[in-house]
DNA sequence: CCGTTCACG
DNA sequence: ACGTACGTGAACGGG
């Protein structure tokens, strides 16, 4: 048996490339424990080593590994994987540092982002025109369903070779097909980085202070309480608040408090703008629904859930980063999601104050500052813009000025926040309706507002039209470094359809570019810093996190900020437009801002 | 398993 | 006349 792995081992060596697939006890990596590897050196072949069946005979795990280990280090192997950050992290646990990574998943989000999922069963059926082996057929599903360890092993080896093989055939299709569309750089320089550098970030976690959150739980769930005797005295009856079915009900049959209004599907629309439309009607009701569910929001998705994330180990919070979830570039995150940790409201500040330093070190958070807009300027090439960038000015202030015709000493708060909204809305492809709606005025007012938004700026709307005319044709829009992203329906018969895949391709370049700008980023520090004590946690969009021995701190604060600022001037794209960098610290996570 | 709602950038 | 701001993930209800 042992010779028989050899073999394949020896075949990788003279290939110089192996696929490599792991079959675990959990979808998450942080958990899971090997179950079983598969491997593949050439199309058609593939072979399973089971080594964690609770069933059949399984070979040694520490030998297999200790096996393994030397080849799937070996710089000179190139070791391939459908979502192979995941593979990577179960073989750290087990002490294997992978290298020299290649993944099927990127390569397919890379040229075919927006277009398709990238998970193996749907890349299968379109290329391989092959319909892949089900993970629930092996392991059941509902209260049947059973761990991958409890799986026999003849079952489990037909369905993970059968992985290994569709992972070698996507792979050789996807390596042409990335040169032949000219994105072979994007993958390169842009995603193959990204995969070492989020597992470890991953491996590494972020600190959670269990009591502090559960005292906040105890707290949230007083005021839920005190809520829901306020709601049902005033409903005169006790009701479920979270069906919005229910709660539809009681406001527009029981208590009449406005006329009916509707969701698109037909059901009671309860969502918080049509509740706070109502609070103006002068009624408590709305009021206490809409703090009933701020409250329930919390403790539900944050202070009760984020305890359950928590690893026993390490008390620290391991999170999952996708790399091939969104459209445009950015980067995902789940298991527990921690790039919508809240920060708008007073109650949701506190549970930021969960996420603390370990002892002797201190959070650094460093953000971009407006690098949307930036991006905007620099795309569409917006001479005003880019001479305020330049000169360092408040643009939500010098656009209300623009807009409006006042001074730019004489902006107030008031004329600075519509401006405010009017830029956060040309980012999302702006509709004078939307804006209407967002900023509270009527559809004439928003519209000359935009009018003479577009008379200042009007290398925007040229940016818009050009944007749309090249989807149109194409399919798809080009971020500033050249990653694509498909915009299904752009030629859509239906108006609404049309409008709004409009929508998305004016924003993809934008948020696209800036989450490249991240990522270069990100690839520059970790060089820097890999080999410090100080480590990277989180990254949240245009903000990364992270935690540094309190007497580096000083320095390492100077270090972070000209290397993201440096990122303007890369050998891919130079900005005219300088990048400014914003750093805070803090022993936790609720004063970084 | 989908729709609704809501947390973030 | 139409009626949505862009990109996500999690929790929950209800069929």
């Amino acid at each position: 048996m042992k010779n028989e792995i050899d073999k394949w081992l020896k075949e990788a060596e003279e290939n110089g490339e192996i696929v490599i697939d792991t079959e675990t006890t959990s979808l998450n990596p942080h958990l899971a424990d090997l179950v079983g590897i598969s491997l593949s050196t050439k199309i058609g072949r593939a072979c399973y080593i089971p080594i964690g069946h609770k069933n059949g005979q399984c070979l040694n795990q520490e030998k297999v590994i200790k096996r393994l280990k030397p080849i799937l280090e070996d710089k000179s192997i190139k070791k391939i994987g459908q979502n192979i950050k995941f593979d990577f992290i179960v073989l750290r646990n087990r002490g294997i540092k992978m290298n020299s990574m290649e993944d099927t998943m990127l390569m397919s989000y890379v040229l075919d982002a927006g277009k398709n999922r990238h998970n193996m069963d749907t890349l299968s059926e379109i290329h391989l025109n092959h319909k892949t082996i089900a993970f629930k057929d092996l392991v059941g599903s509902g209260k049947k369903e059973i761990n991958f360890s409890e799986v026999e092993i003849n079952k489990a080896m037909l369905y993970a070779a059968e992985d290994a093989d569709i992972t070698y055939r996507l792979y050789k299709i996807f390596q042409k097909n990335l040169k032949l569309e000219k994105l072979i750089n994007i993958y390169e320089l842009f995603e193959k980085p990204l995969i070492e550098i989020l597992a470890n970030m991953e491996i590494i976690g972020i600190k959670v202070d269990s009591n502090f959150l559960e005292n906040l739980s105890i707290k949230f769930d007083k005021k839920i309480k005190n809520l829901e005797s306020e709601i049902y005295k005033l409903a005169n009856k006790e009701f479920n608040i979270a069906s919005p079915k229910q709660l539809g009900a009681i406001i527009y049959n029981d208590l009449k408090i406005a006329v009916l209004k509707r969701t698109k599907k037909g059901s009671f629309a309860t969502s918080a703008s049509v509740l706070e439309d109502l609070t103006f009607k002068g009624h408590k009701f709305p009021k206490l629904i809409l703090d009933w569910r701020q409250v329930s929001k919390l403790k539900n998705t944050y202070s009760d859930s984020l305890r359950e994330h928590i690893n026993p180990k390490t008390n620290r919070v391991h999170t999952s980063f996708l790399l091939a979830a969104t459209t445009t570039g950015r980067l995902a995150s789940s298991d527990p999601n921690l790039q919508n940790i809240p920060i708008k409201s007073e109650d949701g500040k506190e549970i930021r104050k969960a996420f603390i330093a370990e002892k002797g070190f201190t959070l650094i958070s460093a953000d971009y500052n407006q690098i949307e807009m930036r991006i905007l300027a620099d795309l569409a090439d917006v001479k005003e813009l880019k001479k305020a960038f330049k000169k360092n000015e408040d643009i939500h202030s010098l656009t209300a000025s623009q807009v409006f015709n006042v001074d730019i000493n004489e902006v107030n708060q008031d004329i600075r926040r519509k401006a405010k909204a009017i830029n956060f809305g040309i980012i999302y492809g702006i509709s004078q309706y939307g804006l209407a709606k967002q900023i509270m005025v009527s559809n004439n007012e928003a519209e000359s507002f935009l009018n003479s938004y577009f008379l200042k700026f009007p290398e925007i709307k040229d940016y818009m039209n050009k944007t749309i005319k090249f989807c149109r044709r194409t399919g798809y829009v080009n971020n500033i470094f050249g990653r694509r992203s498909y915009i299904s329906g752009i030629n859509d018969k239906n108006y609404n359809v049309r409008n709004f895949q409009e929508r998305a391709a004016i924003n993809a370049p934008i948020q696209g570019s800036a989450s490249e700008i991240m990522r270069l980023a990100m690839i520059r520090l970790n060089k820097k810093i890999k080999n410090m004590k100080i480590k990277m946690l989180l990254q949240i969009h245009d903000e990364l996190i992270f935690e540094a021995p309190n007497n580096e701190v000083k320095n390492l604060c100077k270090l972070i900020q000209e290397e993201m600022i440096s990122v303007k001037d890369s050998d891919l794209h130079s900005f005219a437009t300088p990048l400014t960098v914003d750093i805070n610290t803090g022993d936790n996570w609720g004063i970084l801002h």
